[in-house]
DNA sequence: ATAATATTTAAGACTTTTTTAAGACTTTAT
DNA sequence: ATAAAGTCTTAAAAAAGTCTTAAATATTAT
């Protein structure tokens, strides 16, 4: 459940917080909104790939939840678990076909959500991210670079200083920021190593194209470049 | 949920028939068992698709809930619906490890249940009977692999991992991938058990064909190759 | 022109993977 | 219940690939 995104559906700021506390215990990373309209704002221009899983509840102001679920289903196929009143039993099949994955009944048991969390997520697909520069792709799932259909055959590290750059186009990423990001560990100054692994990566890419994409900004760093 | 087939494993005479009743009436096509050693009976020689889903009491005479599902997962993808005592709450990260889809706590609302069926049987994944890479084809009725007619005898792990493997032939699995899907189990860093199996199902290949199909990825995983 | 910084290359240090074999463990058959 | 067969894990040594270092070369800014 390590730094999975989960998205909080759900007006009662105290069964919110206590939800976003609980998931934080957990190693998750929730994402706290309010009301339905709220939630589907964050999930209009989202990526299926923002969330890991969204937790909503069925009674809030603006749209139900069932409107939400509604909406969202069709573009987006994050698991949902709804949250739902005692009360509320007669809706659950209703809940089910407008594409709920499972649901939980308030009050609820911490373990039990927990659990349930766990099974949505383990039978979530892996989400595929891909990044795109000009002619350059970089795909999780395939942990490479590619020009066209050709894999650029980046290791590791090269692989991880290229997301990063791609991850952030605009930014000029200094060696200190590049060696904490990749290394995870700290930068002591006079190391040639990432100088050695940007020639490497420009090497690569180079055999596809003629054109530079890795800049290097004098006395500061590297970041890409149309 | 006309006409699916679901076995019902209870050794409580009462609850076993009132499941049976309720599913009836639901248009499913019930089978009872009474014991977790004649539910494996019957899932024995049971091709996959025998049942679409199981309810799985967990307190069984004979073997318990958890070492029939633990038996059954690898071989049988079928749904599984565990059903818990309310003082069995702590068994669930157990019961969710072991394979189970859901559970749901005794006494159990039969709305509750017959929701919680719904949602796997929609969810429950058409199961491809053979997987192809290339030359290999994978026979999940007779949990092995095949270059041509020739049998490559895969173990059981074997299978699963080159399974898993070409399920997602583009995909690079990390070893933690692999492990905690093959073993369903937290995957702790140093060890060389997956690399050995790697191993194996390779030379098991590699006795039909000159291919290598299975590549590392230095530093990652491994995935399928043309 | 000089100093500072960046690039490239190649060697070897280092890490990760592969293979093998032995023993622990599990399953099957008797 | 016991033996036999097969599977999985562990450990260690060998092999393969990657990363770092250092030195030589090139570029940039002043």
């Amino acid at each position: 459940m390590k730094n999975k995104k989960i998205l909080i559906v759900e007006d009662d700021v105290n069964i919110s917080n206590l939800l976003c506390d609980l998931l934080k215990q957990n190693g998750c990373l929730p994402v706290q909104v309010f009301s339905g309209t709220e939630a589907l704002m964050r999930l209009e221009n989202a990526a299926d790939s923002d969330f890991d899983l969204i937790l909503l509840d069925l009674m809030l102001p603006g749209k139900t939840g069932l409107e939400v679920l509604t909406d969202i289903r069709g573009r987006i196929e994050t698991p949902v678990i709804a949250l739902t009143a005692v009360a509320d039993k007669e809706s659950v099949v209703n809940l089910l076909k407008a594409g709920a994955n499972d649901y939980v009944t308030k009050p609820f048991d911490n373990a039990e959500l927990l659990a349930r969390i766990e099974v949505q997520l383990r039978s979530a697909k892996v989400r595929t991210q891909v990044l795109h520069f000009r002619e350059i792709t970089l795909d999780t799932e395939r942990f490479d670079g590619f020009i066209g259909d050709a894999a650029l055959g980046l290791s590791k590290r090269e692989y991880e200083i290229l997301k990063l750059l791609m991850e952030n186009p605009t930014k000029v990423f200094t060696k200190n920021n590049l060696y904490e990001s990749v290394w995870r560990d700290e930068f002591l100054g006079d190391d040639n190593t990432i100088n050695v692994h940007i020639s490497k990566i420009r090497g690569k890419i180079a055999k596809f194209t003629d054109k530079e994409y890795i800049r290097t900004v004098w006395g500061i760093g590297f970041k890409m470049e149309k």
